[in-house]
DNA sequence: TTCCAGGGGTAGA
DNA sequence: TCTACCCATGGA
């Protein structure tokens, strides 16, 4: 089994990025908690339909075993290694975040644990289907939407499935696809999606142009049906832009109970104020401040 | 039954 | 800008 070896950045701590949020536990992602260690299939550009088993290493190196090919080829190794370099944020610099937060005492927690790093998928179009998924439901309902969806996807033969491209959710009917995967009516706006990526008329993995400004990028993902303010947001946040809030019930109850420490409900502008000071990087503190009680015990 | 979840679209002010 | 109402789905 080919496995490739990935030099990490100093201070990167390979699980609590894993658990950087809930994306670990949605398909064709998964973990082994105890063993520390992440699991993807990922149909490759050839393609061949490989496992990858991340972990980290003493030396803190990051391994990825690859099975499902007895050897790789140059292009397949290199577009693993992109991949891997990817989905973990490996090239993310988070100095400045951490300096930002030094002159804070609540988020001291975060720097030793090396926290910060949000799991993401090798796609935006991966990303902002679980976004969609995650919109208006609870995370259960999010986990089995997403396992009906991948198995839409071409199957990997030792079990389970690749994450289905546009092309396969933009063929089916949508009626179909709702009865499959039971979205309720996010299954319109998924296929909404899927078709208008077929059709040419959005590029989303053009989002990733450092040269975008956020407010344009935020502008773009809203004009997606079912992309409001949180799921645009949240989008901002896997794509490495941090400079806007991703206010959901989850951000609204831990300001509540934990920040504001009563049981009134808060204006999502008393919210917004709070964290305004973290400039660029308020939308990774208010994700810090969700994870923290998690994170905090792994 | 009713409420609501890691909300969002639309209409009407 | 805000509010009211609707939207499938399934668990509590």
């Amino acid at each position: 089994m080919p496995v490739i070896t990935l030099s990490t950045p100093p201070h990167f701590k390979f699980w609590p990025s894993v658990v950087s949020h809930g994306w670990c536990d949605l398909p064709p992602y998964g973990c082994d908690e105890s063993a520390r260690i992440l699991y993807r299939i990922q149909q490759l550009n050839d393609g061949s339909i490989v496992r990858l088993v991340l972990r980290q290493r003493d030396t803190g190196a990051v391994e990825v075993a690859v099975e499902g090919l007895a050897a790789l080829s140059p292009e397949q190794e290199n577009e693993i290694r992109a991949v891997a370099a990817l989905i973990l944020n490996l090239n993310r610099d988070l100095g400045n975040f951490y300096a930002t937060l030094r002159g804070h005492p609540r988020y001291a927690w975060i720097e030793p644990l090396g926290a910060g790093r949000l799991l993401v998928s090798p796609s935006i179009w991966e990303d902002a289907v679980k976004t969609l998924f995650t919109t208006n439901t609870v995370w259960k309902m999010t986990i089995q939407m997403c396992q009906r969806l991948v198995t839409l996807g071409d199957p990997y033969p030792g079990g389970g499935h690749a994450f289905p491209p546009p092309e396969r959710i933009a063929a089916m009917p949508p009626d179909d696809l709702n009865a499959h995967v039971r979205a309720g009516y996010r299954s319109a706006y998924l296929h909404e999606l899927a078709a208008n990526i077929v059709e040419r008329k959005v590029d989303l993995e053009a989002w990733r142009d450092p040269a975008l400004a956020s407010d344009d990028l935020y502008r773009r993902i809203k004009s997606l049906k079912g992309f409001g303010d949180y799921a645009a947001g949240n989008m901002l946040r896997l794509l490495g832009r941090f400079d806007r809030l991703a206010t959901d019930s989850e951000c609204r109850a831990v300001y509540r109970d934990s920040i504001n420490g009563g049981s009134a409900a808060v204006h999502d502008r008393e919210i917004a104020a709070y964290y305004e000071p973290f400039g660029q990087w308020r939308g990774l503190a208010q994700w810090m401040d969700v994870m923290e009680s998690y994170l905090r015990t792994v």
